[in-house]
DNA sequence: ATTTAAATATGATATTTATCATGTTTTAGT
DNA sequence: ACTAAAACATGATAAATATCATATTTAAAT
């Protein structure tokens, strides 16, 4: 097993704010997962119990609407940590997390960590920080959904996912989505989805290259109305 | 100049996880102010440099958009907190605080209480859960515009703010909003709003007294499709 | 009290988006 | 390599919502 003090991942993450004995302490207990593509790593509703830290891969954070759609109200990936409000409260996760390329993480029980957060409070403010960024993200979201139009919104969804995940060498954007995935972040129908790509193709914006999607216009994506 | 050791509002927040003395220093620096209905307390990507304890009154948080309207992200009620995030990072704020009638609000520099976070840890604690909490409605909120119709949001919002900030004797929701206001918490035209309340109105899931709407079938509006 | 402005209301129409149908291409499994 | 299933694509149409125009009512200011 490796050690948490020699992981380069932590220092993507508010574990970067242990210090040595804390991770001595955790890098013992921690297990470790493969997740292959398309797997759940926890359900909504489920009791965590734990923190994940993701070592590699990328997942997406899913809320079942009552129509019976998904919603994907975020994509992690490595270097960041899941179930981060197991700590803070008892309450069950309101999202399902699944891998969309196999992952590997690391588990650290909650029983571990939890002294940390009372103790260290380098730790805690880190958290904290995080999730102050996290509300500001979703408010950001939250205006575009209301006051956007799937057109503008499908732009910056893969302005975004340029943004926060890069590309290959090729220029296509590193994180594969369906079209049915793509709808899911944008919040409209699968057949929308593929039209206003059709669209974006038409229009130069983008290209695509099997499944995969260039960006060829980027000033073009972000100046859509 | 009221103490805080003897506010009741606090018992609302994470103020009460502050000890004795804590509470002391607080009280002797504080300052208090009265800010009249439409009033703006802060600017969105204004410095705050503290954080406001509502005594009395409900603001609401709005968000401009491209697009040049406001979206409302959340209402804001006595004895809540308003500018936590100044606490945590030097962030600007990213929303714009108005009030939606007459409040009286404290406000808390942060230089007198950011050694409170340092130091104790049931304080930080609390404001943590409240962010993690936030965090969660936020989610809700996101799938909500992303999956649900005009209506649906809207019969929402009308049972968010009964079950909420309640209602007056007559039985009409305490919290007086403009159709303006309720189409940017629905996030749609003032005229949608206008409309889907008239359908409200007849058919029978809501009345309205002067400005005044009463839910008449609360389960009516849950039932909205 | 009177005027003015703002908020509410409603109709007509345009635009956006969803839904349904159907066909094609790609992927996965044997 | 072949077959079934899934993903992608596109057209036709329906439904939802926005926009524009124009009253009417209510509130605010002098």
């Amino acid at each position: 097993m490796s050690k948490c003090e020699q992981c380069i991942v932590r220092q993507f993450n508010s574990l970067k704010a242990l210090t040595k004995e804390e991770l001595l302490r955790i890098s013992a207990c921690k297990t470790s997962r493969i997740i292959k593509k398309g797997e759940v790593i926890f359900e909504e509703g489920e009791s965590l119990n734990g923190i994940f830290c993701i070592k590699d891969g990328v997942c997406k954070l899913t809320k079942l609407s009552a129509n019976g759609k998904d919603q994907i109200i975020k994509l992690v990936e490595k270097g960041q940590i899941l179930g981060q409000r197991s700590l803070i409260s008892d309450e069950r996760t309101n999202l399902r997390a699944t891998a969309l390329n196999d992952m590997e993480l690391c588990f650290i029980p909650k029983a571990e960590i939890i002294n940390d957060l009372k103790k260290n409070n380098n730790f805690t403010m880190d958290i904290l920080k995080n999730m102050a960024d996290d509300l500001r993200e979703a408010d950001d979201v939250i205006v575009n959904m209301a006051q956007k139009s799937v057109r503008q919104r499908l732009a910056e969804a893969l302005l975004d996912i340029d943004e926060n995940f890069g590309t290959n060498p090729d220029g296509t954007l590193s994180v594969l989505l369906s079209r049915e995935d793509f709808a899911s972040i944008v919040g409209t129908a699968t057949e929308s989805v593929i039209r206003v790509l059709s669209q974006f193709k038409k229009e130069g914006f983008i290209s695509t290259i099997g499944k995969y999607i260039k960006i060829e216009d980027i000033d073009g994506l972000r100046r859509v109305e």
